[in-house]
Parts: C-alpha cells; sequence; structure tokens
DNA sequence: GTAATAATATGTACCTTTTACACATTAAAG
DNA sequence: CTTTAATGTGTAAAAGGTACATATTATTAC
C-alpha cells in the first residue's frame, strides 16, 4: 500500500456497504524543485490503465493514525529519502468522479526542495523532474492541483521567505533573481529586484564570492537563520 | 445521521479492522453574519458530552456519492434553509485528536451570509449567532478552523468583492466601512476609505438615499452585478 | 600583459499609492 | 430657526514601485 497511493477496485467494493466510511483520503504532494534555471515538479508514472502514460503526482493513502501534515511528510521521506523539507497544504480536492477506482479525497501539499543538495534515489523509482512549462496534462485531476499550488506558491513567494528552501546554501543574487522569474513567470529589473529584497531583510552577506565563471563573480548570501522555516501551519 | 456530523463510537468500531477506510470526512461550516454593527458567527449547542456546554461549527460527514463543495452547500442549506450563498473551502483539519469518538478529517468552509435578509429557521435548531469577540473556546478544534478562516476572510476582503455577501442589497458607505472595520479589527479613515473603494469600481451608485434616520441620510449603493459571484472555485 | 568578454554593483527621477488631516453641507428633531 | 449628528469632499506629504545607464571586475583569448 506504501508503494502506490491508487486503490484497488476490490479494496473499494469489500467496503461499499458501509455508509460513510467508504471515503478513502489521500495526500498528494506537488514536490517543487529548481533546477538548470527552470521550475520542476517531481512525478511518476501512473500505474493506472485509465491513465496510460500519463504522469501523476507523489500521493498515498492517509493511515488512521497519522496527522495529515505527518502522511505528507511520510510521502516525501519515502520517495525522495528526505526528511527536512518545507510543507504546506493548498487544498483539499474531493469531486466524486476524480478518482476511477472509486470515492478518493485528497489533500494537497506543496514542497520546496533542493534538487542539487539533495540526492534522490529517483531511478529505481520511476520518478522524475518534469518542467512546468511541459506539462500538459496528468493523471486524475492532478493538473488542476498543480495549478492550485503553483498560484499558491506565487501568492506566497513575495511576501514570505520560503524560496530559499529551493536554493542551495549559498546562492547569488541572480540566482535568487532567475529563480523568482521561473516562479512568477516575468521578467525582473535587476536593480529593483535587489531594492526589494534587500527592504525585506532576509539575506546574510557571506563576504563570499562565486567560483569557476568565466565572468565577473557575484558576492554569495544565505538566508538569515530566523528565516529559515521548514513547516507551515494552518 | 443528517442531523449532527458526531460519530458514535459504535460505528467507529465497527469498522475499525479495515485498514485505509476507517476515516471519516466531514465538512464544517464557518457560517459569518453581520447584525447591529458586529461580525458572527452561526454555532450549535455540542451534543457530545466531553463537550458540554461549548458550542461547535455546524458540520456533518461527507456522503459517498457528494463532492465536497455539495456537501458544504447541503449542510448550509439543511441548517439555515439558504441555498444562495457564498461559499468557499479554506483548510483541511486532520489531526489524529481531533474527534473523541475516532478519526475524522474535516474540511473547514466559510461563508457569508446576510443575516437581516434570510430568516433562518433557528430557535428549533439550537442555532445561535454569536459575536466573534465574546468567542474563546468551541468544541473540538472549532476555534482554531474559525481562527483561520477569520484570518482567510481577512486577506480576500480587500482583493476580492465578496464582503457584499454580508449585507443587503442596498446599503450606505458607511454601512460598508463598518463592516470592514468589524472584519479588520481595525478603524479605518472615512476619506481614505471611499478614495480606495471607489477606485475599485465594485458599486452601482443607486440614486436613493437612507431613510429613517435622525440626521443626514447617506447615499445608497448595491454591488455592480458582474461582482455579485457566490461560488469560489480552487 | 593587454584587450575583449560577460557579467556584477549601484542611484536617480518619475509616477502611483497610501496616509494624515478639516470644513462645509444636509435632513430631522425640538 | 437652531441644534444635532451625521454625510461628502480635496490636498499635501510620505512611501513604495517603475524605468533606466554607467562604471567595475574577474576571466579568457590573443
Amino acid at each position: 500500500m506504501s508503494k502506490s497511493h491508487l486503490l484497488k477496485t476490490a479494496e473499494i467494493e469489500k467496503i461499499s456497504h458501509l455508509d460513510y466510511f467508504n471515503i478513502a483520503v489521500s495526500v498528494d504532494c506537488v514536490i517543487f524543485g529548481y533546477d538548470d534555471k527552470e521550475l520542476k515538479v517531481l512525478l511518476i508514472k501512473s500505474d493506472l490503465e485509465e491513465f496510460e502514460g500519463l504522469y501523476s503526482l507523489l500521493g498515498d493513502l492517509v493511515r488512521p493514525d497519522e496527522d495529515l501534515d505527518s502522511a505528507s511528510y511520510r510521502i516525501l521521506k519515502e520517495r525522495t529519502g528526505l526528511d527536512d523539507v518545507y510543507l504546506e497544504q493548498v487544498h483539499a480536492f474531493g469531486e466524486t468522479g476524480r478518482h476511477p477506482s472509486g470515492r478518493v479525497i485528497t489533500i494537497a501539499y506543496y514542497s520546496l526542495i533542493d534538487i542539487k543538495n539533495h540526492k534522490l534515489q529517483l531511478s529505481h523509482n520511476e520518478l522524475h523532474w518534469h518542467s512546468l512549462g511541459e506539462i500538459r496534462k496528468l493523471a486524475f485531476d492532478h493538473k488542476k492541483i498543480l495549478d492550485t499550488s503553483l498560484r499558491r506558491l506565487q501568492e506566497k513567494v513575495m511576501e514570505d521567505p520560503i524560496i530559499f528552501n529551493l536554493l542551495p546554501e549559498k546562492f547569488s543574487l541572480r540566482e535568487l533573481q532567475e529563480l523568482y522569474e521561473s516562479i512568477l513567470g516575468v521578467e525582473l529589473d535587476r536593480r529593483n529586484f535587489r531594492k526589494k529584497i534587500s527592504v525585506k531583510d532576509w539575506l546574510q552577506d557571506l563576504n563570499e564570492m562565486e567560483t569557476n565563471l568565466s565572468h565577473r563573480p557575484g558576492k554569495l548570501y544565505s538566508v538569515k537563520k530566523q528565516y529559515q522555516r521548514k513547516i507551515q501551519q494552518a
């Protein structure tokens, strides 16, 4: 059961005579990463016949004895090996027809991880990073979940210092700006961007420079300790 | 079952041997109203022994064949007789210990209704309007749900024309300002408030005046037709 | 070692939005 | 017709956002 959040039809039927307990609850994680100057999301090939060839988000059923938040942490840990991630609940999706095998409502979370730093065990898992621009269709209602999560991330990213979860510990202002541009889908003016960031006072100047570039290196920064929040409560 | 969203312990135990289907799903509605210059919320006396004397939000279990949104509409309709209301999903609350009788996760919605216009059948129902300032403690985790919903309403109310769901069809700018002040918990400057509202262009000047006042009456406005949205999608 | 390259770092003028604040007007009541 | 209790309105200052150009620096190629 932990290998997939998909329900087998037999399991649904076994309990369908019970009136109020034949709704299954799952958690789906929109795992955002940033690499190669593009915002990406971690997807798995759907193993459901109905969705052959399509990818889906990572999810699993919620266990009777675990909190919703814990379930999303567990899924991330099981699938990626990571346990030090930013996670935030987005929305509950519960239309009757959303799962072909039966009634499953799902609570969507998004998470932000630093692809480079955390080496995932992707290969044996059929997990792959997909650029957001290239995703047209996903299994279930996962495209809608992805869109909603991205919108939520966009709304939040200028207000709260969560973006640093997508970056390595040390980064330049250019890298930070490029990441903002990927998330927001707009180009930003460098001088205005730096002004705006410096007003927020999120960054620690490390007095170090980029290395291994074929041009003038930029200063390196990290996020100040007090802004390294990983968890977001309701 | 439709009379309450509370679970009887026997029902929980009957299905507890099933691994993934003994999570019940409920919907709880934070029903906001505005009357007597105060923001109010509709509560019912808890019929659970554990919460004797406490009030709780209106909720019910989600039926296997109904969408989450439909469930929240149904609850509102059953409890208040209203079917023309603004509803928006807020958050899923799913800690293991949140319901004393078993595992129940709940999806919270808030709704905005015009108390004066819609005469509810409150009496036979043990339903009562409570001023937000006076609520200290509620059954279950409903205080937390209420706080989260209010915060969400506050974030949204200056951006989207949803506030008019709390007012009668015709209202003065003073009434509108007082309502904003109740929701946001701050005092607003009259001239600046009017400027801000007029920029948004949400209002239709009705060329009518208030009546039955012992002072100079104000102009009456209504929200423009195109902003009379009732439903809010994910 | 000098020039070319490709980036970093920085400031100012303009415009828009937000804030603070005061006085003339009006309908009703006495 | 005076008092009351509210409505309706504008302007100046501050803060925040936008548009925009030049000097500097580490590296690479010659």
